[in-house]
Parts: C-alpha cells; structure tokens; sequence
DNA sequence: AATATTTGGTGTAATTTAAACAATAACCTT
DNA sequence: AAGGTTATTGTTTAAATTACACCAAATATT
C-alpha cells in the first residue's frame, strides 16, 4: 500500500440539523437510531457520503429519505473531526442545518431510523455520537443568520400573520420584542406583501396575512441593500 | 469488503488561509506546489490528515510547518467536498483560516512546497483545486467576523498605533472609515491600552503606541458585553 | 535658524436610529 | 348586547451615528 492510499481509509459523513416551527417553540427533528452504535438513541439524521456523491448532494439526500421535501433551504455549518467521535472508525461529519416548514410533510423514518420525532430545541437530552455539540453550533450560526437574511420565512407557511412572525424570531433570538417597534421595523424593509386577506377561524380579531416577496428582496439586494434585525 | 468498508476508502485534508497584515493590504501566505498535482501553481498550505489526528490538529501543524508559529489565532471555516475537486480521488477538505503577525517569522516552505510568498488577497492569480473558492469564503468569514469580535489585533505588532489599526480595518472591510469616530468608538470600547510611548525613527510627529487588553475583554465578556465595530 | 512637509490628535452640531409606552378596533362567544 | 381576546397604530425621548476642519509635533529642506 503506498503512503498515500494509507490515508483513504476514512469515511465522511453529513449531519442535518432540521429545524421547524410549530408557533411555540423552535422544533428540532430528531431519529431514534436502529442499529448500533448507540441503538435507540436519539440522534440527528445524517448518514455517509456515497463516494461518487458531492457532501452538499448527501445532505439533501438525507433530508428527503426523512421529509420527502427537495428544495428546502439547507446552509452547511462546519465539519466535526474529533478523532474518536466515532466508534467505527474514523468518520469526519460535516453539518448542515435547514429549515422547513413543519405543515408540509410528516417524517417517514429512513431505513436508519426507528422513528422520527419534532423536539424543542430547549429541552433536548443527551444524542448520540457528538451530535449536542453539532446542535449547538447550528442553533448558534442559526441565531446569527437569521438577523442578517431573510431566513425566517422558510419556517413559516406561505402566508403568515405580524405576529406569527414575530414570535418565530423571539423562539430562535430567544428574546422578547417589542410587538410595535417590530411591525414598524419590518414592514419599513417593504420585503412583506400584504394580502388583503384575513385569518378565519379565530376566535378573536383576525389579523391580516402576508406573503414574504423574495423577488423584491432580490431586486433589494441588487441595489446594495442589507436585511438587518 | 463489507458494505460499510467501500466508504473508507476516502482521504481529508486541511487547507489553511493564512491572513497577514503588511500596513497597507490584506495578505495570505501562498506556497507553490512542489510536486502533481498542480506542480508549479500557487496554493494555499495544506496537508492530507493523518488517521489519528484531529482535524484542527492537523491545521495547527500545517500552520506550524510553514511559519514555526504555536497557538496562533486559528478558525475553522467549512468544509469543500465536491467529488472532483481532487484528481487524485476522493478528498474532503476542511478550510481554516489563521490570523498572524508578519514579523514573527520567515516562512520556511516545508516538503510540500517549492516556495511560500505573501500575496495580496485583492491580486490573487489563479490558484490550484478550489482554492480560490475557499480563500474566498475565509475572506468572508474574516469580514463577518472582524466586526463582531476583537480579532484584527491578531494581525498587528503587540504595540500598535491607532493609524495603523484603522488601516488594518479598511483593509480588511474595504472601506474608507472616518478617523475621528474611529478613534472615539475604538477608545470608548476601553479595550485599547495606552502604552505612555510614541512612535520612534517617523519623519512626522510620532504617534502614541497602544497595545490590546486582552484580560480586560475577557472581564468585559463574561460582563455581557459584545464587541461591535 | 527658519520654513516646509507630513502625520497625529481632537470636539461639536445635525441626523438617524432605537427604545419605551397605551388606547381603540375587529372579530367571536355566550 | 356584553364580554373576551388579539390586532392595529403613533409619539416622545434617548442614544448612536455621521459629517466635518483646524492646530500640534516631529523631521526634512533650504
């Protein structure tokens, strides 16, 4: 074997951070693992890179086995290399988060999983492998992202109220906002499309719909424009 | 070979984005590679990792080969792994990039390397494999980064001057700042010590030399406080 | 020695942005 | 019709940011 071939003897993997929004909490979705290691455990969705496959390709191979979804908005984090983080061998991960919208699938648990399963990001218990660690460095370049872009909307349905909005951004900031500065400050980007439609089946005042235009944000951005939370 | 065996069958690298800072550009360390391939062709630094090595390991060393540098300023950034992007087979490799002090040492090109040279960041000729792509998103990461976190300090000489850290920040930004707010924001942040010393050998009126606290933002930190620029 | 040249150092006014805060409107339920 | 619940809207104040110009201190030149 020569000294180079002594160094393909490593597999990558990639791990999906799959996050939703359930109008409460920040959900993340999480698989109970069948088969060794750590059977039974809960765990992120990952699995390994094919090796005729691009690690962006796996990661969204990964998401549709669970989601069925294609398409979705998915951001790479960083790799996990630690030298013993897996029991098999040496397996590098590369994370990756994303962010769907809870209503437009129920998870059907991949060949690798038991089951599949929405948890609060807040009350999350110990997972297999490191993948707490990887968790928290999503949630964490989440939090960052989402006050620069407009990523927000990928957790909401299309067409979503003021305030449903705004207690999306307080679950990921972790924050309160101040319900009449928010309105003024995102209605002022003029990024929201306002439906003339209204909520129905509420027992309370229904509040007006709107649509996120990615189109004028486009445009925006063009301009030299920055989304700023 | 068992079916999880065909995956261990790849290899990971490092490449590193070594930053420098001359007073006038923003530089990165280049070494021309000295063997296929790419023979020739300028490059980042970087190495094959080794089986028992963690990744941010193996950038330390890689780091440490060419400049004899320990413990310097260093950043994971992603990971690149299109399937192609190595002729030699399938290599994942994960980029970092590095924050160093130009005077510290003379880069010694180790065995992988022909030679190593500073080169602007703005003038960078075409680089081998991805490289290009990769010193872009560092580059980006270190705009992002700079402005949130006390970090272009890593790149100037223990005892600096107020000049001579605006041009770092423009450097770096690309953009023009105005030196009277910069100089009230960077001194109000109360993380800049004054030295009672001045500039020697200038032919102009010699400027008071400043050196960063880093005891005293670690103080700030843990205040709840959060450098902003 | 006087003068020119170069960079260092400083304050204030105007504008913009952020923060704090409460009363009325619209729909549903009983 | 009354009560419950959430939606919607504007003003005032404080804080942060921007724009902007002159004198000081050293060396170099004549």
């Amino acid at each position: 074997m020569s000294e180079v071939d002594s160094f393909f003897k490593s597999a990558f993997s990639v791990d999906n951070v799959i996050f939703g929004f359930d109008g409460g909490d920040l959900k993340v979705l999480l698989i109970q693992r069948g088969a060794p290691p750590y059977k039974g455990k809960w765990a992120l969705p990952g699995d390994l890179v094919y090796p005729n496959e691009d690690i962006d390709t796996a990661a969204e191979r990964v998401l549709e086995q669970l989601t069925g979804l294609k398409g979705v908005y998915l951001e790479q984090v960083k790799a996990f290399g630690a030298v013993n983080r897996h029991p098999l061998g040496r397996v590098i991960t590369i994370a990756y988060y994303s962010l769907v919208k809870t209503n437009d699938f129920q998870p059907t648990p991949a060949s690798f999983a038991q089951s599949a399963q929405w948890h609060s990001v807040g009350t999350v218990e110990e997972l297999a492998f490191d993948h707490n660690q990887i968790l928290q460095s999503c949630l964490t370049q989440l939090k960052q992202k989402v006050r620069i872009a407009p990523i927000g909307f990928e957790l909401l349905p299309p067409k979503f109220t003021l305030t449903e909005l705004q207690h999306l951004y307080e679950a990921i900031l972790e924050t309160e906002l101040d319900k009449r500065n928010f309105r003024k400050k995102i209605l002022s980007m003029n990024l929201l499309h306002d439906l003339d439609e209204i909520q129905s089946g509420v027992a309370h005042r229904p509040a007006k719909l709107y649509q996120f235009d990615q189109e004028r944000y486009t445009r925006f951005l063009e301009e030299g424009y920055t989304f700023d939370i």
